[in-house]
DNA sequence: TTGTCAACTTTACACAATGTAAAGTACGTG
DNA sequence: CACGTACTTTACATTGTGTAAAGTTGACAA
């Protein structure tokens, strides 16, 4: 009953993330899906409406498999506002090679999809809540730069931490997840710190 | 004959252009290109092997209309590394409102299709020519921050001036494209400046 | 033991978009 | 007038999504 109903379920949402996350790529059709799972091709419709509707909830089963949330509230214990700052940058910075191929599908997929657009654009805005805080405990603190307000810090901010520069950086750029985050830190700093730290 | 062949390729791409540029923006599968263009659907396959090859055509064909060899390399003229600096910053930075639509269109195909993907690929080393250019003149001056070598302060130019970064700073940040170029020169000076100007 | 229900399978089909194929038309030029 | 080029028209193959509906299976209840 109800058992087997949600063991079918989690068995089509963890296919979809293997395929996803398989190396090298795999195709994620309905068909490609189902075959990992198992199961028919229809059984993925018994249990989604249609390819976004299945992407977005393997989105929600991998946040509660990589306990999303209190990887990022770890980042809020942090004293100051500079080690709050670094500690979100880096706790973000590491979490998006784990999402980053079901996110790029995400995105591409909101071009066409309604629903896709709405559930990308919600991580993001929460995503950006965790960008305004840093900022405001870095701002409470007086260690903001003058050259900036919160609101046009936070945006920069939000724009540094985007999935695209991930990818940028460590695609285009050929950098490691390592230095991806040294450089992260070494620019927050020097954007956004009042009195910048100078590199060693 | 040969006019009127390069006549009815002209009108594909103009009309593959209008229909990228257009408000609110237009689907553009072949038949609407085609019917836009007033030619038949096979008539676009007469003169493009595929929607990849309509694509990147119109690229090249968007590329004359702009002159964007020109405008580009007016950066080059400019007398210090930092002028140059915000020369090349400044002329990118308007360049991308005017290629976003075909660019997005582009790198959306480029998951799919090799040959959009090289294209691409490109012109984005292409652009990073220009960065390098533009931080090897600072670098030249003296003027290029100690905390960054050439090829670092290359690669953070070139992601910070990604597309991706225009549209989320212009779309999602909602910032005007004046803001825009006031937060790109902002930052830009206090990363790569070993002296950076303070904002007024 | 039989009946019923839910979950799943199987088969079939509609639809959209790309791309291929080939016969037909029309027009300018030798 | 004949010919070739550019284009049109019609038709069809292919791929992937999504819908529809009949058939199967196994657990559980009366």
């Amino acid at each position: 009953m109800s058992t087997t109903h949600t063991n079918t379920r989690t068995k089509i949402l963890q296919a979809m993330l293997d395929l996803l996350f398989s190396e090298p790529p795999a195709k994620t059709r309905m068909s490609d899906v189902s075959t990992e799972a198992g199961v028919s091709r229809q059984a993925v419709y018994l249990h989604f409406k249609n390819r976004a509707d299945l992407l977005i909830a393997a989105t929600h089963f991998l946040d509660e498999k990589l306990d999303t949330d209190a990887r990022l509230a770890a980042s809020r214990t942090a004293q100051s506002g500079q080690d709050r700052l670094q500690a979100f940058v880096t706790a973000w910075g590491n979490y998006i090679p784990e999402i980053h191929r079901i996110a790029k599908v995400l995105i591409s997929m909101s071009e066409t999809d309604e629903a896709a657009a709405s559930a990308w654009e919600t991580r993001m805005q929460d995503m950006r809540e965790g960008c305004a805080a840093a900022i405001d405990a870095l701002n409470a603190d007086g260690t903001l730069s003058p050259d900036f307000n919160t609101e046009d810090a936070t945006d920069l901010l939000w724009t540094m931490l985007s999935v695209h520069n991930w990818e940028h950086s460590t695609g285009a750029c050929g950098w490691s997840q390592e230095k991806y985050l040294t450089m992260l830190a070494l620019t927050t700093q020097k954007l956004f710190y009042a009195d910048p730290v100078k590199a060693p």
